[in-house]
DNA sequence: CAAATATCCTTAACATGTTAACTTGTATTG
DNA sequence: CAATACAAGTTAACATGTTAAGGATATTTG
């Protein structure tokens, strides 16, 4: 039987640990979850989003998203305001505050990313980004085709 | 600015959802969340174990841990007893139908295994194995020196 | 155009993630 | 031995993960 320690989506769930190790903590004393964070960052970059737009691209499922929004809402970090052409569309935008948060906490991301590429070398940082993207893409693609599994 | 995309948590999170991809429908046919199915895993490979070394095993938070454990009781996978010795300590084992499960779902896992070794190559494989591995010892080691993070 | 379908988003319900407080049992210290 | 500190688990409270169902608007179809 395989070793219960090579276990890939539990290394991957630990390195994703230890590689927040030192954000969250930043995150928290300013009251934001991870979570919060992607959804600050995807707007900084993009923009004005969607809902739809803003779950791929953050990764959260609609129904999180959906309360994530509510709250950042209330306490005044984004805008949210129905689109013109479309009623059911609703579209999401960072407020000053949202923005002047962000640019609090944007240096702290940065450390944490050269602190990574120090120790961990920028040569075998690349290393990893690469063969993650295409453990992704290849997996990804493979489980779009056979939907239909098999008994093994 | 970082590129969004370029982002290390984000990777790892969605190449854990990449590889969970093909496991997770069959262990929700067996009404099994990945949570319960790593306790499974460990009780399988360590026997006996108490809640709190169940716990680091799994990466699972006593809080976590203690709901998940009262469910499967409740479903009768696993026995608990208390620690003669130390009567503050529970321990836990499976039953036999929590090993029968096991071994329904097994084949599955290691199907899953196969498949992604098949697809990505068992060189990259290995690669990507070593490269987390390093990563976590790298940066939990770092983690745990430094406590008092200064300004960046 | 009216009915059926599809899309966007929300809500419900339950499991898990996460921090803090609490209970009980064990070890330390005076 | 009594008081204190520590350790193992539980519970509480709230945020998020996850599936299913619902409400409103768009689109398609007959």
């Amino acid at each position: 039987m395989r070793n219960f320690e090579r276990s890939l989506p539990m290394s991957l769930l630990i390195a994703r640990e230890a590689v927040m190790a030192k954000f969250t903590p930043v995150l928290r004393e300013h009251g934001l979850s991870s979570q919060q964070w992607r959804v600050l960052r995807a707007l900084i970059e993009y923009g004005e989003l969607d809902a739809t737009e803003l779950s791929n691209r953050c990764c959260l499922m609609m129904p999180s998203l959906s309360r994530i929004l509510k709250n950042m809402l209330e306490r005044g970090l984004i805008a949210r305001r129905t689109d013109s052409k479309d009623q059911r569309r609703s579209l999401i935008s960072l407020t000053s505050a949202g923005e002047k948060l962000f640019d609090t906490l944007a240096p702290w991301n940065e450390a944490r990313y050269d602190h990574i590429e120090n120790i961990l070398g920028k040569e075998k940082l690349e290393q990893l980004y690469a063969l993650l993207d295409e453990t992704i893409d290849k997996l990804n693609h493979l489980n779009d085709q056979d939907k239909g599994a098999s008994a093994p």
